[in-house]
RNA sequence: GGUCCGUUCGUCUAGCCAGGUCAGGACGCCAGGUUUUCAUCCUGGUAACACGGGUUCAAAUCCCGUACGGACUACCA
């Protein structure tokens, strides 16, 4: 009884494209709010207007849309607890600074950025680290250590200002992380951050807790580079006298070799996608791979970054969405950083691939023969897709599987040619053709009936003939069943192809 | 440097909280099988508790330390 209502959210900052680590933590986000019957909401906070790049949030919300991750509550969705953009909340955080101020846990701040710089550096040469906080804020140019008339002398001047959070000297910060369990800081470590800007808007940390209160956030998921923050958070909630909502830092994604955490040069360099969209920077024209552009089904996508990090405690690996919402639980997500393996991610996607109706595929595989030139009869090629797509990773792998369905090859193997086109090959290939002509169901089953009977009788080596006829069929020695192949060419185009298959590599002398 | 977090096969991981199984599965890799071919697929194999102490009849599991890795340490999020 009594349980809060569950409210998770989702809360990137529109400086680029989204990494996939971004799309996995909005993922278990998504994935704890529907698992226990909650709200999933996307703010954007954008506190920081130098670092705005134009394209950044449509950005974010296409790659959710393609990933088929919904929000409740949003940007460009609304809800009863909006605005949701930081930006257009701007005038609303200044007071809870002041209340902060007012109530002795904040205070005003007239350094500036330069002369902070300078004392970092001064510290650093002497070997110690400089930390704005007890020690040392009573020598500094703020309203602590200055006489009031000074500061509000200062105030009434519009000196610019910030407002930093008083840091409790000798306080141990006791937390509850769900991954992680207790964790406790000393306060006197750490730093008196800044609440409010110069420029009149918030830091992070002050909008992202107003906001997570007034929006009724119950748990805050997100990853583990927020984790030395979070005494902070704790610190001021309890200045507010807000209840905190839970906390749960997610372990980070790793490069798949070397050390640190995933980025985007390591997709570069190691030729796989980072984001989950293609994204072209503004500035640049720069253009980066997106695993949708890549050819990655959503669904697999999904599918390999919800394993990452977290199990269902079972054997299971492959998991819908909606089967995801029913399994997942915080509890079982790991706590250390976990590296990605680009080679498992093909492995989804081929489980995927396996899986998906013939009839979809062809919809997705159209495009690709329509830019090829080979637009053909529909039924035509859902058979073909039928009989290769388990032989592909990708729809655009299916070309190279399934080319040969589309046109005669234009050329032969010459490996192939070397290995199977023998002294004999023409003349048993010339009378290949006199025996297909001669059927009239030339169904696979049939034609493998009949081919084989006519070897035996003659006594030809089937393995001698049979890749013969795949030479000029396919024009190399892969591809399904090649009866299969036949049957759905047709009886005409595999005359032709025999033809052109003796035409092309004529009669072998020996 | 400081603070915090982490460490099971090459990789993702189960097992740890409530000590007792040849440490299980998956990807990859290797071998065999299926196939007229290639791929898929099937079967088998390879391979790990970071290290050192302690507690205990018994430690991957609990405790301490060491090493290593990571994150953070901005008027960025």
């Amino acid at each position: 009884m009594n349980q809060k209502n569950i409210r998770v959210r989702f809360a990137p900052s529109p400086t680029g494209p989204l990494h996939i680590g971004g799309v996995r933590t909005a993922l278990y986000n998504y994935l704890f709010a529907k698992k226990n019957g909650g709200k999933f909401i996307l703010r954007i906070e954008d506190t920081d207007q130098t670092r705005f790049v134009p394209g950044a949030e449509d950005y974010i919300l296409e790659a959710f849309d393609w990933c088929g991750i919904e929000f409740d509550e949003g940007v460009s969705k609304g809800g009863p607890f909006g605005p949701y953009k930081q930006s257009e909340r701007k005038n609303l955080y200044k007071a809870y600074a002041d209340e902060l101020i007012a109530k002795g846990y904040a205070y005003y701040a007239f350094d500036t950025a330069e002369e902070l710089a300078h004392l970092r550096k001064q510290y650093e040469a002497e070997k110690k680290t400089f930390t704005y906080n007890a020690a040392v804020r009573q020598n500094l140019n703020n309203s602590l250590a200055l006489p009031a008339e000074k500061t509000q002398r200062l105030l009434d001047d519009k000196t610019p200002y910030v407002i930093r959070f008083k840091m409790p000297d000798d306080r141990m910060v006791r937390m509850n992380d769900l991954i992680r369990g207790a964790v406790e800081v000393n306060a006197d470590v750490l730093d008196d951050k800044i609440l409010f800007k110069s420029d009149g808007m918030p830091t992070y940390h002050l909008a992202n807790v107003v906001d997570d209160h007034l929006m009724e956030i119950s748990h805050v998921i997100r990853g583990e580079e927020w984790l030395p923050s979070m005494p902070l958070h704790i610190l001021l909630y309890e200045a507010f006298g807000w209840e905190a909502p839970e906390f749960a830092h997610l372990p980070l994604l790793l490069k798949p070799d070397g050390k640190g955490k995933l980025s985007k040069r390591d997709g570069d360099r190691l030729g796989f996608p980072v984001f989950p969209l293609q994204w072209r920077d503004p500035k640049t024209g720069e253009t980066t791979r997106g695993y949708r552009e890549d050819g990655y089904f959503p669904e697999a996508f999904i599918n390999m970054l919800a394993l990452l990090g977290w199990n269902p405690g079972d054997e299971r690996e492959i998991f819908s969405l909606d089967e995801l919402a029913e399994v997942f639980s915080i509890e079982r997500v790991g706590k250390s950083g976990s590296r990605f393996d680009p080679e498992k991610a093909r492995w989804f996607n081929h489980q995927y691939m396996m899986k998906m109706d013939d009839e979809d595929l062809a919809d997705l595989f159209l495009p690709v023969l329509v830019e090829k030139g080979y637009m053909t009869d529909r039924d035509f090629i859902v058979e073909v897709i039928g009989l290769v797509k388990d032989r592909a990773h990708f729809v655009h792998e299916l070309w190279e599987q399934s080319d040969f369905f589309f046109k005669a090859p234009d050329e032969f193997d010459p490996k192939a040619v070397k290995k199977r086109w023998k002294t004999n090959s023409y003349d048993q290939i010339n009378e290949l053709k006199e025996v297909l002509t001669a059927i009239d169901d030339f169904s696979s089953e049939n034609v493998e009936a009949v081919v084989k009977a006519w070897i035996e009788e003659k006594e030809y080596g089937l393995g001698a003939v049979l890749n013969a006829f795949r030479l000029v069929i396919v024009g190399a020695l892969k591809g399904p069943h090649l009866f299969d192949i036949v049957a759905l060419l047709g009886q005409e185009e595999t005359l032709r192809r025999l033809e052109i298959g003796l035409h092309e590599l004529g009669r072998k002398e020996s």
